[in-house]
DNA sequence: TTATATGCTGTATATTTATGCATATTTTTG
DNA sequence: CAAAAATATGCATAAATATACAGCATATAA
């Protein structure tokens, strides 16, 4: 069903850049977008889409996808693929990150990792990784949720 | 507090070895070792090991230490190259398969072995397909074209 | 077409989990 | 040591989550 993906879909961007602690904070969330729905489809939806439950100094609990909970310990370091990367261009769906020599690979596997909502796929050369936006995100929606999944890029792309 | 830290340690031993999906079957596992509680101290208790709940294919959900998570995903058991395809994903005339990590090749391999007329090309990552469809073919008529060709795909694009 | 099957959903409810509060236990301080 | 403070616990219950069931929609078959 259409509406369910899309429903999906969201929930996934929505846990990605905020904390969400019961399942009628996300019903809420969702109607925002548009999305009409009950807390018993929500508690199936998370059941499909594998996400966990973490306990949280803020919040008690928050839901999260399960790319994020070891991602949000470890990485983020000053070894970080990232500081390979050189530069970024965009054509049409597609975002070409340009890296030093060898390191393509590990950039993509990086941000596989993330299991952002907006790339629906990497595929990593030596020195250049492709990644392929999904339909209907704008370049710079793609930037904003990049920066807000990794912050310390914010100056440079 | 030394029974509470001891109780703790039982907690994450349990995990370790078996699927607890309620904390009430938590409290039954301890009591077998020995362990007197509630299940409103267990709730507390999972906060402070930072222990997440998993949905989880047998029993609906499982606690697990945070460290269990990505392994907690099963593999594929047959040894068709399908079976490593975790998700399929479109953008306009692409289709982007994702794999388990190293299979993109094969996968990629054996889809040009079907010479499919709406496939003009592909490109494998590492656990990434690119498939360039031909122009003017919609994509349920690529996934019509590989349903038709793949029937154990059907209930799985 | 009709019949059967399958999947998604909301309602109502059962089950499970979190928590306010009072008490008990441990630790700290004098 | 006693008294005070901090921490841990259980009870009762509130809050959150899961699920049985029925209805609807879509697909499949005859």
């Amino acid at each position: 069903m259409i509406s369910r993906d899309n429903r999906h879909r969201a929930i996934r961007g929505i846990l990605e850049t905020s904390k969400i602690s019961s399942q009628n904070e996300l019903k809420e969330k969702l109607e925002n977008l548009g999305f009409e729905t009950t807390q018993a489809t929500l508690s199936r939806d998370l059941v499909a889409l594998r996400i966990v439950r973490i306990p949280d100094a803020d919040k008690g609990y928050v839901y999260a996808l399960s790319s994020q909970v070891a991602s949000s310990f470890s990485l983020m370091e000053d070894n970080s693929p990232l500081n390979a990367c050189k530069s970024i261009a965009f054509s049409h769906n597609l975002a070409v990150i340009k890296c030093l020599p060898s390191f393509a690979p590990s950039v993509a596997l990086f941000l596989d990792g993330l299991e952002m909502d907006v790339i629906i796929g990497t595929i990593a050369g030596d020195d250049t990784v492709l990644i392929i936006i999904r339909e209907g995100v704008t370049h710079a929606q793609f930037k904003a949720a990049l920066v807000s999944r990794l912050p310390e890029l914010r100056d440079r792309i």
